[in-house]
RNA sequence: CGGGGUGUAGCGUAGCCCGGUUAGCGCGCCUGCUUUGGGAGCAGGAGGUCGCAAGUUCGAAUCUUGCCACCCCGACCA
């Protein structure tokens, strides 16, 4: 077979960079740190925000959407908040171009400056915070549970397709409620929505836990996250859920009368989780070969090739191919039929695989006459023959075979990559020679964690919420700790 | 923002050191014929501001200067 990428273990990176490309999800724009998603990539985008926004109404959310931009004053009303986002932050300063005086091209009109600049937003909660004052005044209208569909805007130095974009799309939720727990509640609610998305969905199993303070959210009181573990032995943080505390209402003067006519500030969360869920699908399951997608977010679920040598051969093998697709499709399974006769067997055989379709089926003369159907699946690129007859149930229940071992793979494959350290010299051997999570005591404080992050270029992932709580040592200062924290080398 | 590298057709590249035919090759694209169970073959064809600008020169893809863009490695980040 032709080599078409990279090879994911001659160079990792570049196998994945040729495989977006190659693979037509996106490609760099000429606008810098930007990308194009293509059609293909965008689907299964849509395919996520499809299902993502159901689980979000599901659990009593509502879209609403807020403007791109944010008065440079609005940033700054949260101290931590702007502290975090400043530096990223791309500003409108103008509103109007003119014909440049030397007469090539045009220039910013200087008389059309705006009074108060524009940012464009990073994230929304300020502008967000300072809508919710006017909605907000009693319990009755509590608790708010909004949702906005969005692309933001981060000035990041070094980008890579989907992993790190300066502008990307994401959801961003953000609530209001009377009580503190009713807020943490929610928090961690929509983590469970997240995880259970990465699960069941992206056949891709994630680490629910704390953030440290370092690596906490700027205006959070605290940061939730689910971690995933990329076939590099990189951690790819995939999903955020902040507990906001009443630092925004605070921020912004959010108040409400609650039942006893005392008047307080309102508690906030905010979760999101972005196209970067793309780069982590990519990275969770492909292979040499190139994709391989969850047949529940397939674009393209199956895809029927004809093999023939004659016009003849076609016609009958077209009819026999569209009655399968019917019976795949009133099924609700989505197939195509490529009849293409520009390209040839093999070459679509390639394609395919490249593009991750689950299943690909063949009909060739061979089939007609002996009322089979040639199966592939995409995760094993295992190949049997099936009766024509009952093609549906062999399909559907191959689909969801694949996406249960999809999963399973993923799961296995982190497991032999968690490891655990009971020293210091241990932790530095594991992160530099075994790529993976660490599992490892740390005494809780900054300084400790700077300081291995200095020595190894590991970070703390999270302080995991489920599993056991073992108490030990600080594996550098001596120090107790109450539970093990995950390590890893991060995107 | 530091360190390194690269810009030649849609993509990948040769040529540059040592200036001198019509800038070469592969993939892709177009036309035709033959093909079609794992990226087909042959024949013909189209496609180039050699990143941009200035300079040196009889002559610049090639030398000089400036600028721009992108990639890789660091610091920063969903």
């Amino acid at each position: 077979m032709a080599k078409i990428l990279t090879s994911k273990n001659e160079n990792y990176s570049q196998w994945y960079n040729d495989l977006v490309i190659k693979a037509d999800l996106a490609e760099n724009s000429s606008v810098r740190g930007c990308m194009v998603i293509k059609p293909y990539g965008y689907a299964i985008w849509e395919k996520m925000q499809s299902v993502l926004d159901k689980m979000f109404k599901d659990t009593g959310h509502s879209n609403a959407y807020f403007p791109l931009f944010i008065p440079k004053s609005f940033l700054s009303r949260e101290a931590d908040h702007v502290e975090g986002f400043a530096k990223e932050c791309a500003v409108v300063t103008h509103y109007r171009l003119k014909n440049s005086p030397d007469g090539r091209g045009i220039v910013v009109d200087e008389t059309a400056k705006l009074e108060e600049e524009l940012v464009i937003r990073p994230t929304s909660e300020t502008i967000i915070w300072n809508t919710y004052k006017n909605w907000i005044q009693s319990y009755r209208d509590l608790p708010l549970l909004i949702n906005q569909w969005a692309n933001v805007v981060r000035w990041e130095m070094r980008t890579r397709l989907f992993l790190r974009t300066a502008e990307f799309l994401w959801q961003e939720g953000h609530t209001a409620h009377a009580t503190k727990e009713e807020a943490i509640e929610e928090t961690l609610k929509m983590l469970d929505v997240y995880s259970v998305f990465a699960r069941d969905w992206m056949a891709m199993p994630v680490i629910k836990g704390t953030k440290t303070e370092t690596e906490r959210f700027a205006g959070a009181v605290d940061t939730y996250s689910i971690e995933a573990l990329m076939q590099d032995g990189k951690a790819l943080q995939s999903g955020t859920s902040h507990f906001l505390g009443q630092n925004f209402a605070k921020a912004f003067d959010v108040k409400f009368l609650d039942k006893q006519g005392k008047l307080e500030y309102v508690w906030a969360t905010s979760w999101g989780v972005s196209t970067r869920l793309m780069g982590a699908l990519v990275m969770a399951h492909s292979d040499d070969s190139g994709l391989v997608l969850p047949p529940k977010l397939a674009p393209l679920q199956v895809v029927i090739i004809p093999i023939y040598k004659k016009r003849e051969e076609l016609e009958v093998i077209a009819t026999r191919a569209g009655d399968i697709r019917q019976q795949l499709s009133a099924a609700g399974i989505t197939v195509k039929f490529d009849d293409r006769d520009t390209y040839k067997p093999g070459w679509k055989f390639n394609e395919y695989e490249l593009k991750g379709v689950p299943v690909r089926l063949a009909l060739g003369p061979r089939d007609i006459e002996n009322g089979t159907v040639e199966v592939v699946r995409r995760d094993t690129l295992e190949k049997r023959s099936f009766p024509a007859g009952n093609i549906v149930e062999t399909v559907k229940n191959l689909l969801d075979e694949i996406q249960d071992n999809i999963y399973r793979k993923a799961f296995d494959f982190r497991e032999k990559n968690t490891t655990r350290a009971n020293s210091y010299q241990e932790f530095r051997d594991l992160i530099e020679n075994n790529p993976g999570f660490v599992l490892a005591h740390w005494d809780g404080t900054s300084e400790t964690e700077e300081k291995i992050t200095a020595d190894t270029r590991a970070t703390i992932r999270c302080i995991p919420l489920d599993g056991e709580k073992e108490k030990g040592k600080c594996m550098v200062t001596g120090k107790p700790s109450a539970q093990r924290v995950v390590f890893a080398k991060a995107y």
